[in-house]
DNA sequence: TTGTACGCGTTATCAA
DNA sequence: TTGATAACGCGTACAA
C-alpha cells in the first residue's frame, strides 16, 4: 500500500466508481439527472478516497475569481487593525469569500509588492490601509480593474471608495466636553500633522476651541509622541510651564496614558480626554473622557463597499467613489455630573 | 475603445507581440534562451496590456500547492491572536506564502467548515488554534496529508505539531515571586479548568504553593470570570471573607484588572500578580507582577514548524510530532526591592 | 441518464 | 531560438 503523494482527483473517483469524470462532477454539484444507484456508487468512491474538490481548478474553469479578498494593513498587532480585519472576515465570509492577509509595517515598498501579488493571485477585491501619501499604485484601473477600497485613510491622488473614522468630529466633541466641564486652557498631545488622523484630530480640537471662543496656546501643543514614555515626558514639560494647561486632549491612547502618568506624578489635576477607548479606561481611577468607535464596523463597511463593486457587471460604467464615515461616541469615565462653573 | 472585461492573458500578449504563448512564458520566467529582440517586444506588449501572470493557473499547472497557508484562530480581536497572526504572516511571507484567515469565534462547527474549505483550496498547510476538545477533524491524514500545526492549545486525541506558551511555568514563577514578597495566603482568580490555559495556570499556582510549603485555601479560589466586571465581583467576595487572602494570582489580564479594581476599592492591600502583560501595566500605580511572553514568537514558531513539514518529501515517512514551548518572563512593576519578611 | 470534446491560463516536453 | 502539443483538475455544450 503506497502512500498517496497528492490528493485524489475527480478522475480517480471516476475510475474507482466505474463512471466518467463528468458523472462524478454532476453528483458533486447535485445535478438532478443522476440515478440514485450511480450517485451512491460515486459518493462511496468519494468517501473511500477522501476526495475533496479542487477549488483552484474549479475557479479557474469558472472564471477569473479566486474567491479571495486581499486585506493589506499597516500593523496587525494594533488592535484597531485586527478588529478591522475581523469585520472584513465576517462580511466576506457571508459571501463565501476568504481573506488573504498582508502586513506592510508602514512600508510603501512592501505595500506595492503585496498589492501586485494579490492582483496576480486574482483576488476578487482589495481592502487597503495605505501606508504612504501617494496612492497611484492603488487605482483600480492600474490593477486590471480590480475593485479597491481604502480603509482608515482617505485616497490622496486617486479615485477610490473609502471608509473613515470621524476623527474630526470625535476630537471636536470630546474637546467641547472638556470645555463644558470647565476647561479654558486645554493642551494637545498628538501625532505629527503628516498623519491623517494626526491632522484631523488636531483640526477637531482647534475648531472646538474656536467655537467656545477660546484661543489656542501653542506652548500647550506637543505633536511628536509615538510612545507612552515620550508622551509622558511631553506632558510633564507642558505641565511645568508657569501657567500650565487646565486640561489635555490626546490624539491617541498612548498619549492619553502618557498624560495620565504625568498627571498622576504632578500635583495639578488637569482634566483629561483622549481619542480611542481602551479596555481599562475605567480602571485608571481618574476622570477621563474618551472618543470611542467600532473598528470592526469599519471593516464591515469596507467589505460591503467592496462587495458592491465586485457585484457590479464588469462592463458597467464606473460609478463615482463612495465615502463612508464611521461615527464616534464620547464616553465619560468618572466625570462629575455637574459641569464645573466656567471661568 | 472597448472596456477590458477580464485581465489580459498570456495569449493576448503573444498575439500583440507576434510570438507564441510559449515564448511569452519563457520571457516572463527569465528563461535564458531568448533573443534580446523578442524579449523586448514581449515586454513591450506586457506593458501595453498591463498583463499580470495568473498565479492560479500557474500553480495549477505546477502542482498542488496554492502558495497559501490557512490560519484558523478563535478570536482575532484578541491581541494575543492577532499578534500570533502577525508572526505567522512574517515567516510565511519570507517563503512567498500568503496567509488566509479564518475566525471561528470558538465555534467548533465553524472550525470544521473553515478547515474543509481551506483544504479544498489546496492550502499548503494549516495553523489552527483549536476551539473544541475533539481534534479528530484536524488530523493531517484526514485532510489529504495536509500539514497541520496547532497553536496555543495542545492536540488532545491526535498526533500533531504544536506550539504552546509556558502557562504552567509562568504561573508557577509569578506565584513564587508573590510568595517571595511575603504572601502566605494567596488567592486565585481564573478561568474554568476546562480551558487549557485555565488548568495549566492553576496547576502552576498550586505547585508554587506546594513548593513553598503553603496550603491552598479553596475559599480563595474563583474560576469562572470572563470579564473585568465579574472578576472584580469575585475578588470583592473573597476580600470580604473574615480572613481574606494577602495576595492574588490572576490567570489572565481581565482577572488582573478586575482584582485591581477590587483592591483599589477595598481597604486592604493584597499583592497582585497576573498572567499576560499589557501596555498600561505600569500605569496602574499599584505594585504588580505580570507573566509576559511574545505572542508573535508563537506565530513565528508555528509557521516554522509548518514550513518544516511542507518542505518534507511528500513520500517521506511521517516524522513524530514536535512540541515547542514559548518561554515566559516575569516582570515586576513598582514592587519593593526588599522582599517583605516572611511569616 | 451518461459520455465526449474542448477550454480555462499556464508550463514541460519535444520537435523544428 | 522558437513553436506545437499535451497536460494540470475541473465544468460546459453537445452528442450518444
Amino acid at each position: 500500500m503506497s502512500a498517496e503523494q497528492s490528493p485524489p482527483t475527480l478522475r480517480d473517483v471516476a475510475a474507482r466508481a466505474g463512471v466518467s469524470p463528468m458523472t462524478v462532477s454532476r453528483v458533486l454539484r447535485d445535478h438532478p439527472r443522476v440515478t440514485e444507484r450511480t450517485r451512491e456508487r460515486v459518493l462511496a468512491a468519494v468517501d473511500a478516497l477522501g476526495y475533496r474538490r479542487n477549488e483552484l481548478a474549479r475557479n479557474l474553469r469558472l472564471g477569473r475569481t479566486s474567491g479571495l479578498v486581499g486585506l493589506v494593513v499597516t500593523n496587525l498587532a494594533n488592535p484597531f487593525y485586527s478588529q478591522l480585519a475581523l469585520g472584513v472576515e465576517a462580511i466576506a465570509g457571508e459571501r463565501g469569500l476568504k481573506v488573504v492577509l498582508g502586513n506592510t509595517a508602514e512600508d510603501v515598498q512592501r505595500e506595492r509588492r503585496l498589492v501586485e501579488e494579490f492582483a496576480a493571485r486574482r483576488v476578487d477585491g482589495l481592502i487597503v490601509v495605505p501606508a504612504g501619501a501617494d496612492h497611484s499604485h492603488l487605482t483600480s484601473s492600474r490593477l486590471g480593474r480590480l475593485p479597491v477600497v481604502l480603509a482608515a485613510r482617505p485616497p490622496s491622488n486617486i479615485a477610490a471608495d473609502c471608509v473613515l473614522v470621524d476623527d474630526f468630529g470625535g476630537a471636536r466633541e470630546a474637546t467641547a466636553r472638556l470645555i463644558a466641564h470647565g476647561a479654558i486652557r486645554p493642551g494637545f498631545l498628538g501625532l505629527p500633522l503628516s498623519a491623517w488622523t494626526g491632522s484631523e484630530r488636531f483640526r477637531g480640537f482647534c475648531v472646538a476651541l474656536d467655537e467656545a471662543g477660546l484661543t489656542l496656546d501653542e506652548r500647550y501643543v506637543r505633536r511628536n509622541q509615538r510612545t507612552i514614555a515620550t508622551a509622558e515626558a511631553a506632558a510633564l514639560q507642558v505641565l511645568s510651564l508657569p501657567d500650565p494647561p487646565d486640561a489635555f486632549f490626546c490624539a491617541n491612547s498612548r498619549n492619553t496614558l502618557g498624560a495620565f502618568r504625568a498627571i498622576s506624578a504632578s500635583g495639578s489635576r488637569p482634566a483629561l480626554a483622549g481619542f480611542d477607548d481602551f479596555e481599562m479606561a475605567d480602571v485608571l481611577g481618574l476622570p477621563l473622557i474618551v472618543v470611542a468607535y467600532d473598528p470592526e464596523e469599519l471593516g464591515r463597511q469596507a467589505a460591503r463597499l467592496l462587495l458592491d463593486r465586485i457585484d457590479r457587471e464588469p462592463g458597467a460604467a464606473d460609478s463615482p467613489p463612495r465615502r463612508i464615515v464611521i461615527p464616534t461616541t464620547v464616553v465619560e469615565y468618572g466625570m462629575a455630573e455637574q459641569p464645573a462653573v466656567r471661568g
